[in-house]
DNA sequence: TATTGTTATACTCTATAACTATA
DNA sequence: TATAGTTATAGAGTATAACAATA
């Protein structure tokens, strides 16, 4: 039988825990968190820089600079719009693609295995729960599909 | 009814949520959230540098860098330690407990807000669960009370 | 005028490596 | 030698403000 936490203490350090793997496993694969955020957002989809300010929840001048450095290291091309010659789209490279599926599915793996040890009935609800949390507060859609 | 994501998109939102609301009650405190982070953990009792670099997960530099740019602020004090000479201690001063009690408490109520719609029993249930993952992977007390 | 995006600047954060002082 | 902590340095991340180009 465990000692509940608080709601606060709870969340809190839940948060910190999923960040401390996100970075651990950016590390091996020589990113950053947000480079590694980034990745995944264009993962699916090219995206507009402002759509990734939205997205990311960064100023623009952010985004430039983090989409510069990821573009120095080859994983991820801007491309010029033909329709608004003002805009650009970003989309990753066939190396970025390979990065970003593997960063995806050991990130998948290691939080599988965070609550791997819960009986599969507490572990249902509890991702249910988490779902309906980040669905009804509108979280943009920064890890997995877009839509259900 | 809500559709449930996977366990990792769900926790890697969730975190993305609490992080962004987390930065944004430091924002009016005038607090980066690392500095925030700090204050929580010397909340309860005085803490050693070395002590702070398990807590904090961060090199040791860098928690004398964290603490030097809080210290401007006035909001803590390093204490030479009588024992060890070699040895500091860091503690909020007067103005440090007070801004730290206010971000503790409304970090609180946001948080709470967050699952306010839930209903008790599946709130308190979520609150258990996630308490069992950050008890059994010994995470920090970064925020909350130390031991239960 | 409004929008898209970049550049300049300044500061925080972090790690690595080298260092000082004490144990 | 080992431990506690600081300093030097370098790079990433971020925001604000000013800017250029296009709509």
């Amino acid at each position: 039988m465990t000692e509940s936490l608080g709601v606060a203490p709870a969340l809190v350090r839940l948060s910190f825990l999923v960040s401390s793997i996100y970075s651990e496993v950016c590390a091996g694969y020589d990113l950053t968190a947000p480079q590694a955020q980034l990745l995944c957002v264009i993962r699916d989809q090219p995206r507009g820089m402002t759509e990734l300010t939205d997205l990311l929840r960064l100023e623009k001048s952010s985004v430039s600079g983090l989409v510069d450095r990821v573009e120095r290291r080859g994983l991820l091309r801007r491309q010029m719009s033909p329709a608004d010659r003002r805009a650009v789209t970003v989309a990753p490279t066939a190396a970025g693609k390979r990065v970003t599926r593997g960063f995806y599915d050991e990130i998948t793996r290691r939080l599988h295995l965070l609550v791997a040890d819960l009986p599969a009935a507490e572990r249902d609800v509890f991702t249910l729960t988490a779902s309906r949390i980040v669905l009804d507060e509108a979280v943009p859609p920064i890890f997995g599909a877009a839509a259900a």
